[in-house]
DNA sequence: CTCGTAGTGTTGACCCGTCAACATTATAAT
DNA sequence: ATTATAATGTTGACGGGTCAACACTACGAG
C-alpha cells in the first residue's frame, strides 16, 4: 500500500489511482471514450467510420489530393487508407483518376453522394466539437492544442534517444 | 509538387489543417505515437504490453484485487482484462486466489517475477514520462490533468444528448 | 541508357480492443 | 424460499489499425 508512485511532480493532488496521473494512459482512455463517440455520431448520421469521416474531410477542405497527401498531412496507416479508399470508392463517395504526369498517382475528389455525406455529418460533428470546448476554460482551450503539439513533438524526438540502432528507418 | 498543402500560412491555428483542430483526430493521433513508444519501451525492457504494465501498475499500488476491481479503476474493458491477466498467470507474473466470500471473486496479487518485471519496467516508463513533462511549461503541466478530466467528462455527459435512439439497431 | 534509390499504392498477416452472449454467483424483492 | 435482477468473469466473433513485403513508377547519378 501506500507507495508512491513517483509519477509525477511535486504537485499536490489527490491520493488518485496512479494511473491516472500517467499521460499515456490518460490519453488512451480518452481516446477510447472520443472515439467511441465518433463512431456512434458517425454511423448514425451518415454511415462513416472515424477514418472515412477524415478522408472526406481532407478531400472538402484540400479538394482534389492523392492517398500519400493524405497520410503525409494525416500520419495515418498508408495500407489503411488504401483500404478506406477503396471501400470509398466502391459506395460512391469519392471517386478517383490517374494523374496525367504521375502514373502512381490516383486523384482524390468527392463525389456528390461523398459531400452529402460529409454536409450531414458535419454539424453533428461541430456540435460535439464545440460540447468539447465549451467544457473548458478560455485558458485550457488556448494552451490544449500547445499541449498535443509538444506531447507529439517529444515522442518524435524521444525516437532516438532511447538507444536506437537503426540502420532502416522507419518510412513514415 | 508544387501543390503543396494548401494551408500553411503560419500566423494563427485557424488555418491550419483542419483536422489538427479536431479534438478527437488530436488525440487520436497522439495515442498512436505513445502508444508506439510504449509497447517498444515495455516489449524491449520487460517483454510487456501496455495492458499487463497496466495491471501491474494497478496490483502494485493497490495491492491484491479482483479483475472486476481493475476493470473499474481503468475503466478498461473487461474481456481484454480476463484475457491479459490469463496470460499473466501463464507466464507467472501474477498468481490469484479465490475469494472466500465470493466464490466469482479471484483476488490477484505480483509474483516475484511480476514484481521484477514492474521494477525493470518502471525506471524507463518514469524516463519517459518526465521526458514528456519537462517540455510542457508549468502552467500546461498543472491544467493537463484537467483538460483530461473536463474532455472524458464532456462524453459521460453528452451520451444522452446526442439522441439515443437505444434499441435501434446498431449492430455491428 | 542503365542502374540504384526513393516514392506510391496494394495486399496479407497479425494483434488489440470492443461487443455480445453466456454460465455462474450474489443480492434484493416479495 | 422463490424469483428476478445485478455483478463477475470467460469466450467467440468482428473490425480497425499496424507492420512488412511487394510491384510498380519516378528520378537522379554515372
Amino acid at each position: 500500500m501506500d507507495r508512491r508512485v513517483a509519477f509525477k511532480r511535486g504537485e499536490t493532488q489527490t491520493d488518485s489511482p496512479p494511473l491516472d496521473q500517467m499521460i499515456s494512459f490518460r490519453v488512451s482512455r480518452l481516446q477510447s471514450k472520443l472515439n467511441a463517440q465518433a463512431i456512434k455520431i458517425l454511423k448514425e448520421h451518415a454511415d462513416l467510420t472515424p477514418t472515412q469521416w477524415r478522408v472526406l474531410v481532407m478531400l472538402e477542405t484540400q479538394g482534389e489530393c492523392t492517398s500519400s497527401e493524405i497520410a503525409r498531412t494525416t500520419q495515418l496507416d498508408k495500407g489503411l487508407l488504401s483500404r478506406t479508399i477503396k471501400g470509398m470508392m466502391q459506395t460512391r463517395l469519392i471517386k478517383g483518376r490517374p494523374s496525367k504526369t504521375n502514373k502512381r498517382h490516383v486523384l482524390l475528389r468527392l463525389t456528390d453522394a461523398g459531400r452529402g455525406a460529409y454536409e450531414r455529418a458535419r454539424p453533428c460533428m461541430q456540435e460535439r466539437h464545440d460540447l468539447l470546448l465549451n467544457n473548458l476554460s478560455a485558458q485550457e482551450r488556448r494552451t490544449m492544442f500547445d499541449i498535443f503539439d509538444k506531447l507529439e513533438e517529444s515522442i518524435g524526438g524521444a525516437e532516438a534517444a532511447t538507444g536506437e540502432t537503426k540502420a532502416g528507418g522507419n518510412g513514415r
